[in-house]
DNA sequence: AAAAAAATGATGTACGTACCTCAGAAAATC
DNA sequence: GATTTTCTGAGGTACGTACATCATTTTTTT
């Protein structure tokens, strides 16, 4: 009626607990036929390995690295809260988290980063990177090594087998382009979309999300091309002042990258007096102030929290070969209104 | 620079481990001063204690319950699945999670049925049950008996001490009530409430929040009182039906509650032609479809997995004494709309 | 059929903690 | 100061698994 040990896998499949050791752990010695047999049970009692006993045994520290670009925002500040906030639990189950930052746009630095990681003993690597020929090679090389990586806020689609931590950019994007047509009401004029840069894979994706929406009001909704800010303040200064003054009026505002933000106070100036509705992305405290003074409508945003959490069960779950519960696991788009604003920082 | 345990914990303190042993699980025997000084190198040398091991060596699993009211819904029946589907991860932390069923709407019952568990042994109950003076003292015994205790979705305010998972009901009725003020465009209209009840605290709190807001948009949106169906669905249909002709014209229907969406048919007919923006609670498979259909705008809903989840965790870090990682366990207001809804089922 | 090789069993130690018993030390009581 | 009581220490076993060693059995090769 208790759970099933290795001593109970024993009796089930016949054979000596030395031999159900070597096929849980997969060591040499045992032939097919019998690892067959030890599987079978496995099955029929219904045996679980315990984990924590085995870690215990094992007295083995998981060591995972999170890589991080090192530009510096809001969001990737959160990011690295969150991960310090969660190794106080973490040192209950036995994993150590550490944190690397590198230089985001030079592709051949983080592919050298990566693979620096291999030569190291680590033991899992979330990687938030953007999708580039040298890091899907270099994620390859860890997956070669036996090192489980997860693809962390950006996607790596081209990477196989690499599991993706975040949310579903399209359907953010779908989410903001419902949105804007909402809360814009009835009214007629343009909408500015305005980002970092399309080059990256996740601004393509929200766009087309977006569009895919804000098309069904074409009658009264003109979206703009994306705009793109390039990180420089003053092109993004001049973009939105110009924008300000088009015809038909403007009356929504897309802020697609999390890392533009900055722009905001061009936009106050006027943007509240014409109560053109602006949406972004990721709630920081930044934003989180937007909606409250409401010279912010809505933040689309992900849970950082669950991000690093789920990031890391999928991680541990790779290494130690459980398989994780992953309806826990899906990142959800949350939009989030002055009124639904979860309270902590 | 490993992780400090019991011995180097005995060492520290400069007392045997079996003084050690005698501190960390509050054996008698021990002079204050010497506990204390093992308190102090508990701080000093940064000790946790291994909870798997302890666990381990206690061989013990610990007996959590789920006290649900009998009334079938979908949202019941979503969180007897995420219990159910929980309960696979759970086996590896020694936790065994039951269901109890209860007549919600009879406290004595519901008191009678608590007080049963503690004579039993059980270690956690979560208790989802309308507050009344016999659910609440009831509760009350059960920490006396030293048994913890979570309130689950259903705030118990007036019994102390007892922790609440669940969303602010507040909250979630304010961002009801702006996005009925947004997505209602600037149509003027009226605004009809419907709940099962006003007699539950949850009520009552959602339409505080939903008040709140829609006071501000006066000029246009004309909001009655709530009414009450009484899980009657003829009554409730002769309430929309009639509501459906008011003068001014009917602009949105606010579903306060999740086991009344039954009367949703009665909406179809003319809801869609008028585009009335129907908002509702709980994302269930009947709302989802009503959300892909169109024929409702939006739903406020808490996460049940995260629910389910969250409410084993507190319970679990009640009965062992580890305080929780509490960022994790706020249940946000999620706003569900088609864009942005979550895939699985 | 004998020898070599491969597979399996038996047994022990370890991980960090809980829990038990018994002996000895320290404190409180008379 | 002697006695009782209260603390403390020393040591062991156990939890479920990992890992190592060595003896023994079974299979394969010659």
């Amino acid at each position: 009626m208790h759970k099933p040990t290795t001593k109970d896998l024993a009796k089930a499949a016949g054979v000596s607990l030395a031999t159900v050791d070597r096929v849980l752990n997969a060591r040499a010695g045992v032939r097919p036929a019998t690892a067959e047999r030890v599987r079978q049970a496995i099955k029929e009692i219904n045996f679980v390995r315990d984990f924590s006993a085995a870690n215990l045994a094992r007295k083995k520290d998981y060591q995972l690295v999170f890589l991080l670009p090192d530009h510096d925002d809001e969001f990737i500040d959160q990011i690295q809260k969150q991960i310090a906030g969660t190794s106080r639990v973490l040192t209950h189950e036995r994993t150590k988290v550490s944190i690397l930052r590198t230089s985001a746009n030079d592709p051949h630095r983080v592919a050298k980063e990566i693979d620096n990681l291999s030569a190291s003993q680590i033991d899992g690597v979330a990687i938030m990177a953007p999708e580039t020929p040298q890091v899907r090679d270099a994620i390859l090389r860890l997956h070669a090594r036996g090192i489980a990586v997860v693809a962390f806020v950006s996607r790596q689609p081209n990477a196989k087998r690499t599991y993706y931590v975040g949310i579903n950019n399209e359907a953010a994007g779908r989410t903001v382009g419902q949105l804007m047509a909402r809360f814009t009401g009835q009214r007629h004029g343009t909408v500015l979309v305005l980002t970092e840069t399309m080059q990256s894979r996740d601004s393509q994706e929200r766009r087309h999300g977006f569009d895919a929406i804000t098309a069904k009001y074409a009658d009264r909704l003109t979206v703009g091309p994306s705009m793109e800010t390039y990180g420089d303040p003053q092109r993004a200064e001049k973009i939105v002042k110009m924008a300000l003054q088009s015809q038909p009026p403007m009356v929504g505002i897309y802020l697609m990258s999390h890392d533009i933000l900055d722009i905001m106070h061009v936009i106050d100036d006027l943007g509240m007096a014409q109560r053109i509705v602006v949406i972004g992305h990721e709630l920081t405290p930044f934003t989180r102030a937007r909606l409250v003074d409401g010279s912010m409508d809505a933040v689309i945003t992900q849970d950082v929290g669950h991000l690093v959490r789920s990031a890391i069960r999928m991680l541990r779950s790779k290494i130690t070969g459980m398989d994780p519960l992953d309806s826990q696991e899906r990142i959800r788009v949350e939009i989030i209104m002055r009124e639904n604003m979860p309270e902590d920082a």
